[in-house]
RNA sequence: GGACGAUUAGCUCAGUUGGCAGAGCGCUGGCCUCACAUGCCAGAGGUCACUGGUUCGAGUCCAGUAUCGUCCA
């Protein structure tokens, strides 16, 4: 058909059919409708971000399952929004006013909390754009973000209950500060990264120890080493007077089971304020914390004479003032790793100060047993014991940021009466007092508040329709490197809060990695970019690779050429497609209906049928890439390699009229069925055909997913074809190595096995067509001078090959046949040889190898008559 | 140092309960056959990292070794 393009052209497809759907309201949720519930919460993206290729696995996958559960008929909500990302978008908004020569400080809190409001309004947007472009069908009208006065109230409820419950306290502790950020980072929000360090080994009084931060021994306060190790015994208990770059030090020995008698010398020296090892053991052993560096990176005037100096230009003068005194005894290149900010990369200083807490052990035991009681499903199962691991190891969760974006701690001091007031709404007088009262200057964590993400969205702390219908969440889609910082927390806080587990399953993907294996970052220059390859590929190309790639508890590694393929796949359904619509004159669905089917008809729904079972139960099980390599084999290697090209026959030259009228309607039921399974994977170009195609309903998005009875299983049928595609291969296989041209016409004698025979006949003209040549069916022929041979089952095939191709051509294809028949006999007859097989194994299996056996030995006989038959050798 | 994972075709990877090893890409040969050269037909290619063990039978289960990777200290 001439106004079909023969390529498949993307972009035009894809910018129509998202605003129809969204436009139609297919994506909204209506908690009173009919259907089973079943809801999935996004992970929400942090409001800076732009689409990566993280994002697109994973919300890819979450949109197959929606678009396939809407499909079903379930009451389907897909919830979406964004996260305020505390630190990362503080850092934009800080970067585009020093770009202007500003600081926040400048504008003060509320002005530059205004001004982040501003900026996301106007850039906070791409990543919702850049879903819907990918084809995601959230339901846009419920769009959260966790700075929402909502959300924000759910936060401060949870706060003061949690205060109320005694799980929140406010102590001092040595915690990650950023200096670059100043503000405290969880333990999981640090990063380790490789760089190349000294060692030094420091002479100090009596002993020798190693260390890479010389300039922390300004805030030594003691030395420790092992219980056990005798070299230092002596030591233990005393306080020693050390001499230093700056007068003496006095630090007191202690001997602590932290310490690792092979490392190094076997002494640390002890420097409670900056070291959290240390700080535990200064605990232990009631050491004093001396603080030297402080929240700018800076010596502190406890530094004495290096104060004000750089932490890291105080590490340079201190090695060298130590070197001048004699102090150092040597110094060793090492390589370590170093903990960073996650968010800037800046060497982190473990800083003592206060802060906020939350008490994780009594949230975690539920978490704990809401898993191991299959409440909560982690899917693939290995993921759990990591879940479990962290949880039994739990540690209190700082959760206070000073940073300026982001919820405001609900707590205010009085500093008339020195009372702290923790509270739902906003104080500005002294409940005890009555005097002024001032709010708590720091932050939550973005992770409080992500952490309530799936009633939080949904209402909570009011009693909504919508927290009723849908909590919990029937799966949540994420990636492995949050299941502490989220997964974790939101298992926590949805046991805590509505008593119930936040999510069924939770289907744990791999990550994204470049082709070689890389990590894609954006300093590794490796990163491709999802819209540069929806660009040149196609969305539904691009989502079917990564669909494809998604195989369980394995990285992906993504290469252009697997795209490429997905993209030829989409072209060939899309020429099926042509073929089909170039062919429906004269079609009437109910005329078609009283026409009879035929065995290839058959076989090609029951084909579909096998297809349409696996494609549920692969995705019932999350095994994405196994439901999309079950459809890619059935439209490529069944409908278009077989079916259409037998369809053909009945198209171009139709025996009679009713057969053509069959054909049609196997050709338009089959792939609009088809169309429908590939919908939640390739959304956009089924819609685009299916509208094309005879059907019933507005839209493929909301046609219903197929059942396996939408299509007749027929066994006999598959037998019979498949017994028929083998002769057609046969003959095809004898072309091939012989290198026939397949312009020159075969003849073809057919020897069936008696039972056979109306079958081959049946089908005699599929043969002819698709092996190219005549075939005579005749279960009394014998074998003609200069043939061919293949044997098929029980049935034997001749190709003439008189005047086509020399004999030598064929004995040297049959001595290799027979090799490989004899080899795989002499395999079978080894196996049943041995009596302990023969005893031990199971009947049926016994049977089935003698039986092969038997065929092969046949086949092997066959073959080497037909070897000599032309003249070969046997040998 | 600890934990977990990986090792299967030239490359990237599947392989659900043990029963003759699969896909895509690439490669080789032949084809512009009236849907598609982003294609069609045929083919080559593997000691399933190594060493033991369990079993009638191991890519699959167990133990160890090597190499690589990730996370945690």
């Amino acid at each position: 058909m001439t106004e079909i393009p023969d390529r498949y052209d993307p972009s035009a497809v894809e910018a129509r059919w998202y605003p129809e759907w969204e436009g139609r309201g297919y994506f909204r949720a209506e908690p009173s409708a009919p259907g089973k519930p079943f809801s999935i919460v996004i992970p929400p993206p942090n409001v800076t971000g732009s689409l990566h290729m993280g994002h697109a696995l994973n919300n890819t996958l979450q949109d197959v399952l929606v678009r396939m559960r809407r499909m079903d008929g379930f009451n389907t909500v897909w919830v979406p929004g964004t996260d305020h990302a505390g630190i990362a978008t503080q850092y934009v908004v800080e970067r585009q006013l020093a770009a202007e020569g500003k600081t926040k400080q400048d504008l003060g809190r509320e002005a530059f909390v205004e001004r982040v409001w501003r900026w996301r309004e106007e850039s906070g947007g791409t990543i919702i754009r850049q879903l819907k472009r990918l084809g995601a069908s959230c339901d846009w009208s419920r769009e959260r973000f966790t700075m929402d006065s909502g959300l924000s109230r759910a936060v401060r409820e949870v706060f003061v209950r949690l205060w109320e419950e005694g799980l929140i306290y406010r102590d001092d502790y040595i915690v990650n500060w950023c200096p670059r950020c100043q503000t405290v980072l969880a333990d999981l929000e640090v990063e380790r990264e490789e760089r190349d360090a000294e060692f030094v080994y420091i002479k100090y009084g009596p002993v020798t120890l190693g260390t890479v931060r010389p300039e922390t021994k300004l805030g030594d306060t003691g030395l420790a080493v092992h219980p056990r190790d005798k070299r230092y015994t002596q030591y233990v208990g005393r306080t020693l007077e050390i001499p230093s770059v700056d007068g003496t030090i006095a630090v007191k020995v202690v001997a602590d089971d932290a310490v690792d008698p092979k490392f190094g010398t076997g002494v640390i020296k002890v420097t409670p304020g900056h070291d959290p090892v240390d700080f535990e053991i200064g605990r232990r052993h009631g050491l004093p914390v001396r603080t030297v560096i402080g929240f700018d990176g800076k010596m502190t005037s406890a530094a004495g004479r290096y104060a004000g100096l750089d932490r890291f230009e105080c590490r340079r003068r201190i090695v060298e003032d130590m070197q001048a005194l004699g102090l150092i005894e040597r110094v060793e290149p090492y390589r370590h790793a170093v903990g960073v900010c996650y968010r800037c990369r800046t060497v982190v200083e473990p800083l003592v100060s206060k802060q906020w807490f939350v008490r994780m052990r009594p949230l975690a035991e539920p978490a704990i047993k809401a898993v191991r009681e299959g409440r909560i499903r982690i899917v693939p199962r290995g993921w759990a014991k990591t879940y479990y691991h962290w949880m039994e190891n739990i540690r209190d969760w700082p959760i206070s940021r000073q940073l300026w974006w982001g919820h405001r701690i609900p707590v205010w001091y009085c500093p008339t009466c020195a009372a702290t007031h923790v509270s739902r709404t906003e104080i500005e007088r002294c409940p005890g007092c009555g005097g002024a009262v001032q709010q708590d200057e720091d932050v939550l964590d973005t992770w409080f508040s992500s952490g309530l993400w799936p009633f939080s969205t949904l209402g909570w702390p009011d009693d909504t329709p919508e927290l009723r219908r849908y909590y919990p969440t029937s799966v949540l889609v994420t990636g492995f490197d949050i299941l502490f910082f989220w997964v974790a927390r939101m298992a926590m806080l949805g046991l805590r809060f509505m008593g119930e587990v936040p999510f069924h399953d939770v289907y744990i993907h791999a990550l994204v990695r470049d082709a070689e294996g890389q990590k894609m970052s954006k300093s590794k220059g490796n990163v491709i970019d999802p819209l540069v390859v929806m660009d040149k590929y196609g969305t539904d190309a691009f989502r079917f690779t990564l669909i494809a790639l998604a195989a369980q508890g394995r990285d992906i590694r993504l290469a252009e050429e697997r795209i490429e393929g997905y993209r030829n796949f989409a072209n060939k359904l899309w020429n099926a497609a042509r073929l089909v619509l170039a062919n429906l004159d004269g079609y009437g669905a109910a005329r078609a209906r009283r026409t009879r089917r035929q065995e290839a008809d058959a076989w090609i729904e029951s084909r579909l049928s096998a297809t349409i079972v696996a494609v549920r139960g692969h995705l019932r099980r999350y095994r994405f890439n196994d439901a999309a390599s079950a459809i890619y084999q059935f439209v490529w290697h069944e409908f278009c390699d077989w079916y259409l090209e037998i369809a053909k026959l009945s198209l171009y030259r139709p025996e009679n009229p009713a057969q053509r009228l069959r054909t049609q309607h196997t050709l338009v039921g089959v792939l609009e069925t088809t169309l429908r399974l590939l919908h939640p994977f390739m959304p956009f170009i089924t819609e685009e055909l299916w509208q094309r195609l005879p059907h019933t309903g507005a839209s493929i998005m909301v046609a219903p997913f197929p059942t396996r009875a939408a299509m007749r299983h027929a066994p006999e049928a598959e037998r019979a074809m498949s017994a028929v595609m083998d002769v057609i291969t046969a003959v095809r296989a004898i072309r091939g190595e012989m290198r026939i041209s397949p312009a020159q016409a075969l003849t073809v004698i057919l020897r069936p096995a008696p039972d056979a025979v109306s079958l081959l006949k049946g089908h005699a003209s599929l043969v002819e067509s698709l092996a190219r040549g005549r075939v005579t069916i005749d279960p009394t022929a014998t074998r003609p001078r200069n043939s061919a041979l293949a044997v098929v089952g029980e049935t034997e095939l001749y190709v003439e090959l008189e005047g086509i191709v020399d004999l030598a051509a064929e004995r040297h294809r049959l001595e290799k046949e027979i090799r490989k028949v004899a080899e795989s006999a002499e395999f079978l007859r080894a196996k049943l040889a041995r009596p302990e097989f023969v005893e031990r194994a199971p009947a049926e299996i016994v049977a089935k190898e003698r039986e092969r056996l038997g065929q092969q030995e046949a086949l092997r006989a066959k073959l080497a008559a037909s070897l000599s038959w032309i003249g070969g050798s046997t040998a």
